[in-house]
RNA sequence: GGGGUUAUGGGUUAGCUUGGCUAUACUUUUUGGUUUGGGACCAAAAGACCCCGGUUCGAAUCCGGGUAACCCCA
């Protein structure tokens, strides 16, 4: 293939990751968006996004719902009063966008379109919320967001609405609370590390990087191509901060009147999505799970032309009658095989069955699977058992090739200059020794921030954290080490 | 947040410095024909100068403003 008659992407992925991410997003790539509809960071979601995205919010929702969470669907927006109720949380006023006319009138109380759940749910569970029979109390809602002036907007990265999914839940005790904390991480790990083979860790995060309200926050964060980190998740520990800023109270066994102790857990849709896309993918296109795939098998039938052509089409339809317990599409438009091959892998779909004049004649069947060179012919018996295995070996590969990158993406430095050296010269996370995530590391992770031309003090992981050794020492102050943190720039 | 680049058929793009006649090419779509096991070919047709204002006999091209996008740095 020459040069000038190259379509898809043009740019290798580990060369310009932003321009390959760019490229498959778009009409000459996988076709997921359309970013002209002509408000910055308002974008167009198209179908085969859409199928994908729906598909994760089912696999969140099956998870909460597993766990005991209930949907609600919230108004879009928020009375400014309860917005700014909860002091620290009245942060966020600046990135709201609102509504302050009704038609021809001017609204005496205007509206923010919510930016986030909890100022427009907690006066709800305040009313709902009565006594120690109605706890834990676990909902869920999954809509849009609308928030942030952003000033530069990205598919799926950054945008001034996007996809998201919150759960909001009340315990009787703090214990409870943490508890969940722990669940809403195993909920990550099944879902996003299992289903979707996106590797990530799941920190606590430094006093002074909590959510706005919350007494601590904890939150998942993977890695792009390029090795910069991307948050895909939080969950927070909100104390009684908002019980006591919504009045949510119950009853206690002895008839006293309680705060409630609250979490709240938020998968970031649109970034789970821009990881599945960016760590899967490759110079040809998207690479889907074989459950995440709106199409997981495509049938492209070889015609001849000539009279074998009728016989072949028949084939593809047994076939696809035959595997009607996945999601099978037939390519039968007039394009040539080679086109189809091109035009489906750069969707994603898992396995593709190629089926001509031989295959028809000997009742066989050919398969391809989108990460692999080989094609493999099988007779009619043994196609499941193939798709099974094929299917089964693609998510291996995948989650594997993953796990595999996101380790290599980690590096311990011992001082201060050796971090700087490392995340200068190979991006991802680095593990230093650190004085204290409590305020008091504020100061030194400014200016590590500083001298590594940006890298944040990303936290603590909650599971398998590292101990720091007896005489390791802060690569800032210099003070004794408490613990082992994690450091990364950001996308 | 700071800086830079750009905006031309549905998509990608030439032309802009030095203003001028029917605006370049590929892709796309439609029609007809030959094709089809890794992005087929021939012929014909359709389709564009981001918006507002200015300079000028004349603006895709120069000037001002707006809008939108991309890249780099923090």
């Amino acid at each position: 293939m020459t040069e000038e008659k190259k379509r898809g992407i043009t740019v290798k992925k580990t060369e310009n990751f932003s321009e390959w991410f760019t490229q498959i997003c778009s009409e000459q790539g996988a076709q997921l968006v359309d970013i002209r509809y002509g408000i910055q960071g308002f974008i167009v979601h198209r179908p085969w996004a859409m199928k994908v995205l729906n598909r994760i919010y089912t696999l969140l929702e099956q998870a909460v719902e597993a766990d005991g969470h209930e949907p609600h669907l919230f108004p879009t927006v928020i009375l400014e009063d309860n917005l700014t109720k909860e002091a620290e949380h009245a942060g966020f006023i600046p990135d709201v966008f609102w509504v302050t006319q009704a038609g021809e009138h001017t609204l005496e109380k205007k509206w923010a379109l919510r930016p986030t759940g909890e100022t427009q749910i907690y006066p709800m569970y305040s009313l709902w919320i009565r006594s120690y029979n109605d706890l834990p109390y676990k909902g869920y809602q999954s809509r849009h967001t609308t928030f942030r002036h952003e000033m530069t907007t990205r598919p799926f990265l950054r945008g001034r609405e996007f996809m998201f999914f919150e759960t909001h839940d009340v315990f009787a005790t703090h214990k409870e609370a943490l508890t969940q904390i722990k669940v809403d991480m195993q909920i990550m790990d099944e879902v996003i590390r299992d289903k979707l083979k996106v590797p990530f860790i799941f920190f606590r995060r430094p006093q002074w990087d909590k959510f706005k309200g919350a007494d601590d926050t904890y939150a998942s964060d993977s890695l792009l191509p390029d090795g910069r980190r991307l948050q895909i998740s939080s969950t927070h520990d909100l104390g009684h901060n908002f019980a006591e800023a919504f009045n949510i109270t119950f009853h206690n066994k002895d008839g006293k009147e309680e705060f409630g102790w609250q979490t709240c857990f938020g998968p970031g849709i649109w970034r789970i999505m821009a990881c599945l896309i960016g760590i899967h993918g490759d110079d040809t296109g998207l690479i889907l799970p074989f459950d995440l795939g709106p199409q997981q098998i495509v049938i492209i039938p070889i015609l001849k032309g000539n009279d074998t052509d009728e016989e072949v089409k028949t084939y593809c339809e047994d076939l696809k009658t035959a595997l009607k317990q996945y999601r099978v599409i037939i390519d039968d438009s007039d394009n040539s095989p080679g086109y189809k091959y091109n035009h489906w892998e750069m969707k994603g779909v898992p396995l593709r069955i190629e089926i001509g004049s031989r295959e028809a004649a000997q009742g066989t069947i050919t398969l391809a699977r989108r990460l692999g060179e080989k094609k493999t012919t099988v007779k009619q018996e043994d196609l499941n058992n193939a798709i099974i295995t094929l299917a089964n070996e693609l998510d291996t590969d995948i989650g594997r090739r993953a796990e595999a990158y996101f380790k290599d993406r980690i590096k311990h430095a011992q001082t201060k200059e050796e971090l700087i050296h490392v995340i200068k010269n190979h991006r991802g996370f680095v593990t230093v020794p650190f004085c204290t995530t409590n305020n008091e590391g504020a100061v030194c992770a400014e200016h590590i921030k500083a001298d590594t031309g940006g890298a944040d003090v990303c936290g603590v992981p909650l599971a398998h954290a590292q101990e720091p050794k007896k005489d390791d020492v802060c690569v800032q102050c210099g003070k004794k080490a408490t613990v082992i943190v994690y450091c990364a720039k950001s996308v």
